[in-house]
DNA sequence: GTGTTTACATTCGTATATGTATGTATAAAC
DNA sequence: GTTTATACATACATATACGAATGTAAACAC
């Protein structure tokens, strides 16, 4: 085939993005190939050696699509907004955060395969990095949410931001676990709204 | 080389799954191939396929070994034993699972290779079906539990025993996987134990 | 003690995956 | 208008993995 313009390499290698999520939804990561992307994406292997080294790279280029929005969007909720109830506003990212997975194929899939279709081998331990970086400052965010919320009197005396902010990160990975997991949804999907609002009942004074 | 007595037959069984354990450890399950996991054992992949029909197969022995282990200690723990404060019998199966995985090398990686080296495709549906169940389980003892502590007067009138019960099983579902990931130790792993004191500390009148 | 089965090792055929090298038509640069 | 770089497709060489088939020597049943 022909040389295609600019604007029509950026729609194949984006296909090709899209391709790979598909497939690496289905075949997991490590077990799809190359040619299982090509085919899926209508190209061939050639097209997608011009575009990304390998394997990785493709995953790379798919993760900063959703890990980059969800990272902007915790920073609007959680610090920029002020004029909210701290509490209200953690449950809004909480509660936030499912709606878009309830709303966006994409952003579905994507969390789907980064949880339990990928592997995560030293050659991905750059990865996990992230991931751990990420929630830690996913946990600080909160943590000083939560400090906003004791100053304002909110919470019940003996409770400590910091353990508040643990307790409400590690629920809420726990949550999104079993929602991708739960495949019928009746388990935690379609209540996550619902256990979210409990979890907070549980803090509020 | 020649035939074996049936103690030396299951000893060569053991070892292929201690093998393919240390093998699904670094380079995940897919990646791992019945070469690899006989050339750990220091057998030959002909003593592999005499043992089991495929990969997933080993993985299913291998898995047995912690999840029968981990109901049992549920019961004894949550159910079995009426003694103690049903707020300290939920604290001493947390931390129990915990100090678990700290003192067993074996648990510790079947649950890491479970939880983040193994991509739950069809071939392992299931899998991730028993996990499913699993948890269930576990939410369902936990509220037992509860149920328990809100007779005897120890939970805050406010607080339902089902949603303490899932919100737990988060909490730790979450603490479980972090505590993995969490390869350096200091941000999770050590402070494990804290953090469920913690979160038990949130729910007690 | 002989026959049979067991517990593997070895060999073989086939399929599949990877990365690179090369070919090529055209968009873009000049 | 010519040249050059781009955006792929095609072809090739190599490596690896699987499962089955076959071989084999010793354990076990009798």
């Amino acid at each position: 085939m022909a040389r295609k313009t600019k604007e029509d390499a950026e729609l194949t290698r984006k296909s090709i993005i899209i391709a790979a999520r598909e497939v690496f939804l289905i075949r997991g990561v490590s077990r799809t190939t190359m040619e299982h992307i090509a085919t899926q994406a209508g190209v061939t292997r050639g097209a997608i050696y011009w575009h990304f080294t390998n394997k990785t790279e493709i995953f790379q280029a798919m993760r900063e699509q959703v890990f980059l929005p969800l990272i902007d969007r915790m920073d609007d909720t959680l610090l920029v907004d002020n004029s909210q109830n701290p509490l209200v506003q953690i449950e809004n990212f909480l509660c936030g955060t499912i709606q878009l997975l309830n709303n966006s194929l994409e952003t579905r899939q994507i969390y789907e395969i980064m949880m339990i279709k990928c592997e995560y081998v030293i050659e991905f331990s750059v990865v996990l990095q992230e991931i751990l970086l990420t929630c830690s400052g996913i946990e600080e965010k909160l943590c000083f949410t939560y400090e906003k919320a004791k100053e304002q009197g909110l919470l019940q005396p003996s409770h400590e931001p910091a353990q508040l902010a643990i307790d409400t990160q590690l629920f809420f990975i726990g949550l999104l676990h079993m929602w991708v997991k739960d495949s019928d949804g009746n388990h935690f999907r379609n209540r996550a709204i619902k256990l979210i609002k409990a979890h907070m009942s549980l803090i509020i004074r």
